[in-house]
DNA sequence: AATGAATGAGTATTCATTCAT
DNA sequence: AATGAATGAATACTCATTCAT
């Protein structure tokens, strides 16, 4: 542990209960009619995003906000109504793209595909990894933030199940692998493996990595190229 | 010099300045030199690793564990420095059993190995998932417990990478692979879905789990039974 | 991200370590900006001084401090980062006149100069007694402090003793005087009644010991008055 | 002030009560009927003064003097109320002969008896100046403690202000000093230059600061040598 | 007598959030 | 909208003193 202890400044609880930490309901601020207010509330999305990626939820003070922002202490509430939503509208609008498939079309070579995925994934994971360190972070006390984050898991799990059962039906793949575990356990190998590299810090080499990973998956699943 | 002895409550002194990260420094705490000692310093062990896993750390408070453990306040400064401190002790006693295999002998089918560490793999998190979970949270704001956390991946790996690399000499397993990504991603696998099952709560049977994983990595490496 | 916010109580935080003996470093407060801050700040240095008059500086809590100036507790840290602060901050601005020689010109009669600096200081010491007072007692364990209160007591005496040697050169006074000592000697002098006068609460009359403690002084350096 | 505040430990205190901190009365705790409880006891008073000197009566904790003193923490009681009444009790066996006149007789030269009590003075204070700075600390929120100092000067001042008019009824000298301010200024003269000297470490030559305290006092008052 | 474990009063400090201009 | 001053809940930690063996 190390340092010498002293208060965590501020994050969200509920004492004593250990239950859900669902959606601040609530009234919304500063919606931002005026152009200006719009421009404000931006500053102060950046600047949070900014000073959360610095030094974590746990650590980032609104104050520390509002100064990125150059703004005054309290003109923070009239944007958002706590540090936590802005840090939830900072994970909405951030979060969402791990999952897509880029730059390899629905019909091509399977092994394709999953080169392309797993090349998509790795450098989402890398653009993002700033906020991805947050996210863990506050999932880490935060029902709701952790509920989103194993969404999104769970989701990308569901779409390689889902094609999994695919290949398996067309006999691309091993017949007696358990499409639900194997989604998991395949998604969970690079979502790891991001995460070791750009969260841990440890060092691999992108192109190589993506191959690895590609080559383990496919071997994994048995699959046979299509390719002629 | 005055009725009722009492305290001056303030004035300056210096802090002990206490640069060192790990050892707590300053003036040791319950040597335990009594078997009531001994007795109640585990007491508050095993209190405040209930009330971690109960409430993680951050919600923890001293005052919980000295509840939990039925002792006075103050009496945890008897026998800790602070709660970082008594953290850390849990820890120690708790994290290094991942790594073994456990039911497969050195020389056994490597196939049984891998089924066995994975097995084994499982096992340990489930029974540890409460303080994991924990020390997840922990290793979020802390760069020590982060520090730990990694070495121990970092070993496992190295462990598997030693292995694979020593199966790719004897021909046992495909050449191309790079062992220590591979090592790290078939590590990972198993530790994401470790994550999944004992951390995030998400359901798999135990059993199957093991066969599945088993399989992803026996085809992954393109391992080939040495059985006959 | 839950219903209520409130503050997640505790984790490690790197304690801003702070070398320095002097500055309080770390953010700067009480910038006041604004009137109303001013005003608050103003009050609460006099209520600081006030409660430390009062009870003295060990005896002194911030909230005291606080109920005295009328604010909330908190309040108090926008403006200083701690007891200490405010208390240095008093000092600064109340110490430094005890050394003027007041109501007697350079080139007076040096008997009467003696004589006006005599009374200066005791008037300046009855004047600041309170202050002077927890000056002493935090003297005793701050060495900041007790620097500096030697140091104006070396000023002093420095003072004297410049003196001491031109009227010695120009044969107004005693040679065998060492200046020095002498000088320490009977500022000594006259700072010690000055402190059982206002300090411990003896009764003395004030202008008789104006008269006395020249007298004393006049006839130890054995200076022959310069009038005709 | 300097460095970062925290707590100062003990020390007695009547909150809100600025009024007298008198007698601690009460039961008197282990007289020492056996040898080695009256051994022991003195081992506490040793220990108790040592510590008091080195780190003052404020910081000093009663499990550093039973760690000095090298017996059990809750073995203190046994021989005294309150870390108080330790100080106390050293105060008590050390603080007397500041006044004594050593070394010249009765009916000696006046300049030889001034000499021989500076210098006596100056002796006592120097082997005395570690308990008589923590003296000095203690009177600063004790009232018994300071009442015993004031009590203390007084008694000197007191010893020479009767010596004083002893000396202008027989001419000896001036006839217009008042007695009393004479005399308590005098005493804090060499009080002051003790205190100087080694308390606050300034340097002063000691046999030196003798004769010109001596040459300084027996100017300030007129006295002619009685030697032929 | 000695030991050392247990007790609990006492307080500084942080920072999210509100509020008066 | 903006400003920045004010609020106050929340909690770790020390150490004199008591108590059970």
């Amino acid at each position: 542990m190390a340092e010498r202890a002293a208060r965590i400044p501020n994050a969200t609880r509920k004492r004593q209960t250990n239950g859900a930490d669902l959606a601040p309901a609530g009234k919304r601020r500063g919606t931002g009619r005026t152009a200006r207010g719009r421009q404000t509330r931006q500053d102060l999305l950046d600047a949070a995003q900014a000073v959360f990626e610095r030094v974590g939820f746990l650590h980032a003070r609104v104050a520390d906000i509002c100064a990125e922002a150059g703004i005054s202490h309290g003109s923070f509430y009239t944007y958002f109504v706590s540090k936590e939503e802005v840090f939830n509208e900072i994970v909405d609008s951030v979060e969402f793209d791990l999952l897509k498939v880029e730059g390899a079309p629905e019909g091509a070579d399977p092994v394709e595909r999953i080169r392309a995925a797993n090349r998509h994934y790795l450098e989402a994971y890398r653009e993002h990894a700033g906020i991805l360190r947050v996210i863990q972070q506050v999932s880490t006390f935060d029902n709701d933030v952790r509920q989103t984050r194993v969404q999104r898991q769970t989701e990308f799990a569901h779409a390689i199940e889902h094609r999994t059962r695919d290949y398996q039906e067309r006999g691309l793949i091993h017949a007696d692998l358990d499409p639900r575990i194997a989604a998991n356990a395949l998604g969970g190998m690079v979502a790891s493996l991001a995460d070791q590299m750009f969260i841990q810090g440890q060092e691999f080499d992108f192109d190589e990595t993506v191959e690895q990973l590609t080559m383990l998956w496919v071997n994994a699943v048995g699959l046979r190229s299509t390719a002629p």
